[in-house]
DNA sequence: ATCATTTCTTGATTACAATCAAGTGTTCCT
DNA sequence: AGGAACACTTGATTGTAATCAAGAAATGAT
């Protein structure tokens, strides 16, 4: 368990002897079983999780009860739900493991009592960027081959790990234009 | 300019008198000229803004040097650029006044110090909440004709303020296809 | 006030992914 | 192992907004 907390620590930024042993001691370990649903609609996104195995993924439910999902997290990817986190209101979104999971976490509070000891913590809202950018370049008027070259590229992972209609979701295409998308890759 | 200052408290949330104080100590009022640019792509976006008066866009360029907005704001909008502040890296996108302007501003540095003193600005979040849901709006798969109708009831200022061409891409349609849905709704 | 540039409108056409549909393959459960 | 439910593929059709194009209207500069 060590180990993986030294991973996290490694993944969190640059920091001093003194600032890691701070950041040690505010952090939290958990084990989340398959298909535990880890934030849950209407509560308040209170921490940043990091996993350290397994696989998440963050959706709403929209009006025909259809899955809506805006984000897939496997090992080393950080999850949160955004919006709640930064307005510290309830989420409209569900983040539920989709395979048994361990992670770490630091809850707001967490953060903000490190910051306060230190500006450098700061810098741990880099850690954010990536999730942000991929939720981004799904809406911007990309094309689906686009959309699928963007994550053979940023998060090839994901294809073996997700069901083709949790992937098609995430790029916000349907299931069937991205089979047809992984033919055309295929045959390149 | 002291009415303008209390516009900006009763915006924020509610704080008691101490913390009012607390927060008018951090406050910065300054004014923008027309088409002056208040967050530069390269710079980190180091402050939270309030319009007292005016307009500002916000958008970035693309390969066909297209300006792309992503953001509109009139008087009593907040105005950041949410994936610099929160990661604390250069920002993509321009942040830039349509008309001579009018803002208060709070630093980074200045919510850290203030949540420090208190944990309720932990609340100043939630004035972010109205433009991160218009930003989800405008890609979440809806039709031309539903974004319309989201600013006519969320935001109908803009449709005087800015013109046609502004608005369709914050819409992230043609100007064409805006003229259209603007003719139809002229009709209802 | 005039001319030039940009903005807006309207029409015709096109491109492309969604939808509909049917068949095959896979997984999961007892 | 058998069967049901679900996942994936492939084809045909359709709907919708983008694109292309051209003219009208508005704005801005000198």
């Amino acid at each position: 368990m060590d180990h993986l907390i030294s991973e996290f620590l490694t993944k969190a930024g640059r920091f001093s002897e003194e600032e890691l042993m701070l950041l040690k001691e505010e952090l939290q370990f958990r084990t989340v079983k398959k298909d535990e649903i880890l934030l849950d609609k209407g509560q308040i996104c209170a921490s940043l999780s990091f996993v350290l195995s397994g696989a998440f993924y963050q959706y709403k439910i929209d009006t025909n009860e259809n899955k809506n999902v805006i984000d897939l997290n496997v090992t080393n990817d950080w999850i949160i739900n955004h919006k709640s986190f930064t307005t510290q209101k309830p989420s409209e979104y569900y983040i539920q493991a989709y395979e048994e999971s361990s992670i770490c976490l630091l809850t707001i509070e967490s953060i903000h009592r490190l910051i306060a000891k230190s500006q450098s913590f700061l810098q741990m809202g880099k850690v954010l960027e990536a999730s942000i950018s991929r939720i981004d370049f799904f809406d911007n008027n990309n094309t689906p081959d686009e959309k699928y070259q963007y994550i053979i590229e940023n998060k090839p992972e994901i294809i073996q790990r997700f069901p083709q209609k949790l992937i098609a979701s995430y790029l916000k295409i349907t299931p069937e234009t991205l089979s047809r998308v992984r033919n055309r890759f295929s045959k390149l």
